[in-house]
DNA sequence: CGTTTTTCTTAAACTATCTTATTGTTTTAA
DNA sequence: TTAAAACAATAAGATAGTTTAAGAAAAACG
């Protein structure tokens, strides 16, 4: 069943490197699909993380709620997109944070020990891994200079040019959460733009 | 001359992967010792980065210019801690940022073309930087989460907290072009926090 | 040492964003 | 298909953060 949706990452893999048949055959062995509902939980705040996650097909989001009860969108992963708490992953702590399927999604995982099991079986696996990280930094780094430095509308139309696809598939208030402003504020926003 | 500073990074990588001697060697040979002095700029926007920094002693920020002229830091790296422009650095494009010295700096670099010969000996070190840039991610992570769900106060007593040797090095200026607000907004934070 | 540059503080007016509350609309789930 | 829940829009008053300008303090540097 699983066997055959590893070929997603496989695919993925070669736009880097591509890893070696016997790999191939370790990471199917390892990997789980699984279809999660809309508003599917797969990692809570207080749960350790033990999986690393691939999305097949739909949207996870990975987000914080804080003492007041707020969300607050860290990261969405659409399809061919890694998602995980690394740090509840690698330092086995608890997780600080949630993910949730915004839509019903499709996914792989690959659980802690699998994923160890492989790195240590190939570098070449371990340096996609390295890329996969590497890029997710830079892109992570690209929104936190957004967020420092410019307006909400500014990170509102950046948004919206950048992921396109994304904003028609998930809702204001879950962009808002991700903005870093209220849904009322956003709202305010969308009439001021759509008004130029 | 550089020879012996190389000792730096294989005490970091103790921590994690030690590499092997050979490894070691090749990393002596491609190791390039600099002392800069306060203000020295190793990166400007418009440049390509092709070095990947070890910091040994001192501070170096790694910042971005808007369009008004305004710096925004989006990170400092001290003692034992690794700088570059990912980015620019993989994607061969011209940096958007800024790396400078605060204090008088002694730095390792690594060349690109060698940090990929280094990767394409040594899985060791190819997955220490791994690590290193796994754990780079869950910081700015904490950052980006903290700058989208905290107030300006929370987020100067959490660094406060957690970078208290900072603290002292640097000035209020930088700390505030950090947090994402004014230095004058900073100054008032201050006066706030301390007659609590 | 003295001078120059940077940094820190203060305050007032201004802008961005939040809070709360109300209403109508769309989606979801039974 | 309908009741419940989530979402979107709007507005008014409150708070957070910026801008500008000026003077005082501290640090850098020859």
């Amino acid at each position: 069943m699983s066997s055959n949706k590893v070929q997603h990452i496989l695919n993925y893999f070669e736009d880097y490197w591509p890893i070696e048949e016997t790999t191939a055959q370790l990471l199917k062995n390892s990997v789980i699909f699984r279809e999660l509902k809309r508003k599917e939980f797969i990692l809570k705040q207080g749960e350790k993380c033990n999986y690393i996650y691939f999305v097949v097909k739909g949207v996870l989001k990975l987000f914080h709620t804080d003492d007041n009860g707020n969300q607050h969108n860290l990261q969405f992963a659409t399809e061919k997109l890694w998602l995980t708490d690394f740090g509840s992953l690698y330092n086995d702590t608890p997780s600080e944070l949630y993910i949730q399927a915004l839509e019903p999604t499709s996914i792989l995982q690959i659980k802690k020990k699998d994923l160890f099991v492989l790195y240590d079986n190939s570098p070449l696996f371990d340096r996609n891994m390295r890329i996969v990280t590497e890029n997710a930094f830079i892109e992570q780094q690209n929104r936190l200079l957004q967020t420092i430095s410019s307006t909400a509308i500014e990170r509102y139309q950046y948004f919206l040019n950048k992921y396109p696809d994304l904003s028609n598939r998930i809702s204001n208030v879950q962009i808002a959460s991700y903005l870093g402003v209220t849904p009322e504020f956003l709202s305010s926003i969308r009439k001021k733009t759509v008004n130029t």
